[in-house]
RNA sequence: GUGGUUGUAGCUCAGCCGGUGAGAGCGCCUGGUUGUGGCCCAGGAGGGCGGGGGUUCGAAUCCCCUCAACCACCCCA
């Protein structure tokens, strides 16, 4: 197409009526986590590369095939934040936190990861995310997906899943792959191709492989909690236990691991189905994080949300119903040199709440009837020589196609009778 | 990064075994007598077929390259 200029691949502009959406779900976010005392944080959009380097590992999918980064004029490498909580903790140890002091944060924008696009996958994608920092709680982590939880019905996405599973303490979590690493070797020859390669990079996907030839395989694969720690065990059946209490449904997911190396003890991530293979609308977890600067690695829990994909569960759940957009009142004008008044009128209705479209062109009345009709408008008010003469002007409903006249003072009252429930629902 | 599918008016798409002039629906603009929308009718604007190269007397239609989109793998929001 000649003349385009197409937004750079991954992302793309947001229209209305669907930054109606988005205003929607950032608001109801911001509702939900106040009630649990979460306080907003915004951070900056790009961060020095080397915080993500170490804080999410520098072993991980994200770090090593990603990441936007670049060099600024004075050589540093910068780089666009790939998620939310590095840039979270470093800001909170920014701040300085005292020892037992607990943050809890959360945040909304914009994060970017160099990846192919694809249904549910953006570069530039957005996320609402909260932290819990500084407290090693197990009932905390259960908080936090009961939050989550809220959240998700706030915004009516029901139809989802929650998927829980415990990766223990890096040590652990190192000698359980070596113990898969160990089973699953000398059956090598028997696996399909994509779990020959798993084997090498992620142990942990093979229990999650479909083909039919490794099922019988993974069925004989050791159970992994048997291979952690006692306290590990104990920690973990604390969250479960305390969502059982709630009456939170979960599935343990043995095999759900999370992609970034911060994570320890317990991961979660809710699914919803019909989003094609980007499944996960919301990840989180406890973690432990560096970041430069940091005598000790700050530990916390939290998770993120991506707003592209309740978006979909929530037009999946016939739940997307954007907001009427269009004016309540079409200003129009018949008379070449009164349209300063119009505007002058149209700022009286303004300031009175209404929302007015003031039409500054010359043209018949018929199209600017037209105009009014295509932008939703729900009532026309008509200055034309006539009502200026009489110092009245015509009303025009343009559901009912009801027309009276009105002065300036019955103009208020007669609009509250005839878009009243427009106004109700603006102002909420 | 790999693979599959796709790329023609603002939008959805037809045309594509090469051969007069590039189409439809929707949308948009104007008009259907003098100041009135939504329905209907009539006109009109708007693309040269993602881009580049090649084959051919001749290509939107064939070949190559490239870009982009969508979907999938991988991973995850």
């Amino acid at each position: 197409m000649a003349g385009k200029f197409d937004p750079v691949p991954g992302t793309g502009d947001i229209w209305e009526p669907e930054a109606s959406e988005w205003v929607f779900l950032e608001n109801a976010a911001r509702d939900v986590f106040q009630t649990y005392s979460y306080a907003e944080l915004r951070t900056p959009v790009m961060e020095r590369t080397e915080l993500f380097v170490r804080g999410i590992g520098e072993d991980t999918d994200v770090v090593q095939k990603e990441m936007y980064s670049f060099e600024d004029r004075g050589g540093r490498s910068l780089t666009l934040r790939p998620e939310g909580t590095a840039g979270v903790i470093r800001a909170i140890a920014n701040a300085g936190l005292n020892p037992g002091e607990e943050k809890r944060i959360f945040y909304n924008g914009p994060m970017f990861r160099g990846e192919k696009p694809a249904s549910g996958r953006r570069r530039q994608f957005h996320q609402v995310g909260v932290e819990a920092v500084g407290s090693a709680n197990p009932f905390v982590d259960a908080e936090s997906i009961l939050m989550l939880l809220h959240y998700l019905d706030r915004v009516g996405v029901t139809n989802r899943r929650l998927l829980l599973n415990t990766r223990g303490l890096p040590e652990e979590r190192k000698s359980v792959e070596d113990v898969l690493s160990g089973y699953f070797s000398p059956y090598t020859d028997q696996l399909c191709a994509d779990c020959q390669r798993r084997l090498q990079t992620n142990v942990w996907r093979i229990l999650d492989c479909k083909n039919e030839g490794c099922q019988p395989i993974i069925k004989q694969a050791p159970v992994i909690s048997d291979y952690l720690s006692q306290e590990s065990r104990q920690f973990f059946s604390d969250v479960c236990d305390a969502l059982s209490r709630v009456g939170v449904e979960y599935e343990i997911a043995p095999r759900l691991v999370r992609g970034l190396d911060y994570y320890q003890h317990t991961v979660f991530e809710v699914i919803h189905d019909g989003l094609g293979a980007q499944d996960a609308i919301a990840g989180g977890g406890r973690y432990r994080l560096n970041v430069p600067g940091l005598k000790k690695p700050l530990e916390g829990v939290g998770f993120a949300a991506g707003t592209e994909r309740l978006i979909m569960a929530r037009q999946h759940e016939g739940q997307y119903q954007p907001a009427r957009m269009g004016p309540d009142v079409y200003l129009a004008n018949l008379m070449e040199g009164a349209i300063p008044e119009g505007l002058a009128l149209a700022e009286k209705l303004r300031n009175a709440g209404w929302r007015v479209y003031a039409e500054t062109e010359n043209k018949s009345l018929k199209a600017q009837m037209r105009k009014a009709d295509k932008l939703g408008a729900m009532v026309a008010v008509i200055r034309g020589e006539e009502e200026v003469n009489r110092g009245v002007v015509t009303c025009r409903d343009l559901t009912s196609s009801e027309q009276t006249e009105c002065t300036e003072a019955t103009l208020h009252q007669w609009l509250e009778q005839h878009v009243a429930g427009a106004v109700g629902t603006a102002a909420c």
